[in-house]
DNA sequence: TTGTAGGCGTTATCAA
DNA sequence: TTGATAACGCCTACAA
């Protein structure tokens, strides 16, 4: 790299390495037209300051890291950009770090500490289960999302959190197509093995069988065949399409995201079924997609907006030592579609 | 940050503070019994590499960067995918990073390439126009991956690019839906001042009529009232709630994007038509939700996967001097759905 | 208001 | 196979 640096800069306009550098960040003692020269010069050059020399160096970052593990959820697309606004809201920078499937999201975040240093860190996606020990490593405030997590309740680390109750949310809409008139109501779940939200929304949703008198069905309860992509479409139809060739006996079908229910419901529909009429669908997420799908589909709505700022709020609280690491847990909205209906 | 760093674990092994570089990078000239001592150290004492220093230090970076603009648009999440893979698969490792929608892109690559040093860049999305001496800057080989640009066809800058022919795939579908029979068929487009992709779209959908002897109709082009999230679900809604509330006359509606059929879909079908009854419904982009939506809809499906390994595979060639730069241009497929029908 | 010099944590060079 | 040391490019005391 023969690329020009801060020292050219102030060779080229006669003066200090230092004196550049205040200019370059906007450092109060500063005479304004030597600024103004030194601005000139850069701009002429296209000088561009090294990042890692500056992160080196540097003690304080002003930025907010987001570690996204799922990018590509269309449930975390809006979240991220909220986040982008409250950030840049407050003059922090914005760090969007992806996190990959098999990666631990806590190692990542440890590397982009040292590298970055940012003054808090969002943790959006994935499941969270790390050793209190590992946790104590995060020298930097952070706030889980959205984010299943194992119970620390013995002894919580000193973080915070905000989700909505996967469990309450779950048994919600269960209960409401049981208070339809639902007896027989399909789940389509995650892997067996899952020990994240997929198993939330499962406890959620037998709970409201039982409290509704409805004996467990282990053949109504459908799980995934893997881990990976289960919340897309295709792994819906899959499953639906699995189904409906064995020709189990039921009303409803419950997905445990709106993807999947879509998947469901191209495979209903796609043997000749009508939806609500011989098969009612329900989805949980509250995407967009729901609203727009042919029929609606009837889906639990986080707040997703609400849920992103108060991440952000909570971090900034957090940082500026306004307040402790809390937990808040968001109320989400059962949005009736045309996807359901009462049956007798 | 009073963390532990590579003169400690020195310290603690005994050994020199290259010899522990050495340890951290797999080189060759170290006794594998010092090299497992001191991994063994680093391991207890969780030491973690800064990555600002090595960066700047280090000439041989081993990254490919991917920058994306409009994250979030579905249609790049299976491309990253494949970026991803195919990336990992030459033992490189994969640097995502986000642009935002008023950022330059070339600007954050310079930066980038001050910072990471990566050995090639991906642009993936937005609209890439920069001069000559701009795109001079960047020292770094770089493809376009399906991204909208000008004609740089005078004196071609020094890059490859992989896309498919958006005039030529517009102009397929509208005259497919010519050759069904339609004369009417509204297209709802980007904002008039679309210089990008939406430009290229709507100049096919006018060639495509005027080769089938169809006069144009103002009346039939529908202009995104905003240019920002135009090829959304909610930018397809209202913009065919307008339209269907104006009355206006035509058989066939072809939105430039998926998201946008999708959410024109809906406005029809609460307007009481039905699709493809009433209004024939064609979209472009090949999303899964358009296999999935009900009824399918008649879409252009780009060859993701293919392009996005074409994009690796040209880079790599390129920074292992194995070929020149080349632009690819990809067909894509005309899938149809049950969105659309045959009119007399 | 400005300049000089030292150090951030690492890797590369060179000598041992 | 190792270790000392000089960069890498920048920021920040401290001195002027």
């Amino acid at each position: 790299m023969d690329s020009i640096n801060i020292k050219d800069i102030a060779r080229l306009c006669g003066v200090g390495v230092s004196t550049v550098s205040r200019a370059i960040n906007n450092h109060p003692d500063i005479n304004p037209e030597t600024k103004n020269m030194i601005m000139q010069v850069i701009k002429e050059n296209n000088y561009i300051p090294n990042n890692s020399a500056r992160n080196l160096k540097r003690t304080d970052s002003r930025a907010i890291a987001v570690l996204i593990k799922g990018i590509g959820n269309p449930f975390f697309s809006k979240m991220i950009r909220v986040f982008e606004e409250e950030i840049q809201k407050k003059k922090y920078s914005f760090i969007l770090q992806r996190v990959d499937e098999h990666e631990d999201e806590v190692d990542v975040a440890l590397e982009l500490i040292k590298e970055k240093k940012p003054r808090g860190i969002v943790f959006l996606g994935g499941y969270f289960s790390h050793s209190k020990e590992e946790l104590e490593q995060l020298t930097v405030p952070y706030v889980l999302s959205t984010i299943g997590m194992t119970d620390y309740s013995g002894e919580l680390p000193d973080f915070s959190c905000v989700s909505v109750d996967d469990y309450a949310e779950s048994y919600k809409m269960t209960d409401y197509l049981c208070k339809l008139g639902h007896e027989k109501i399909l789940i389509l779940t995650a892997a067996p093995d899952d020990e994240s939200i997929g198993r939330l929304r499962l406890e959620g949703y037998k709970k409201a069988l039982a409290d509704n008198g409805i004996p467990p069905s282990l053949s109504l309860i459908i799980y995934s065949e893997e881990c990976e992509e289960c919340y897309t479409m295709d792994n819906g139809y899959r499953m639906m399409d699995r189904v409906l060739k064995e020709k189990r006996d039921f009303t409803a079908v419950y997905a445990i995201s709106d993807s999947i229910a879509i998947g469901a419901c191209k495979a209903i529909l796609e043997h000749g079924k009508r939806i609500p009429e011989d098969y009612c669908v329900a989805g949980y997420d509250g995407l967009d997609i729901a609203r727009y799908y042919n029929p609606s589909i009837t889906t639990i709505r986080q707040p997703v907006e609400e849920m992103a700022k108060a991440t952000i709020k909570i971090l900034f609280d957090v940082i500026k030592n306004k307040a402790e690491h809390q937990k808040k847990v968001f109320k989400a909205e059962l949005v009736e579609g045309e996807s359901t209906r009462r049956v007798t």
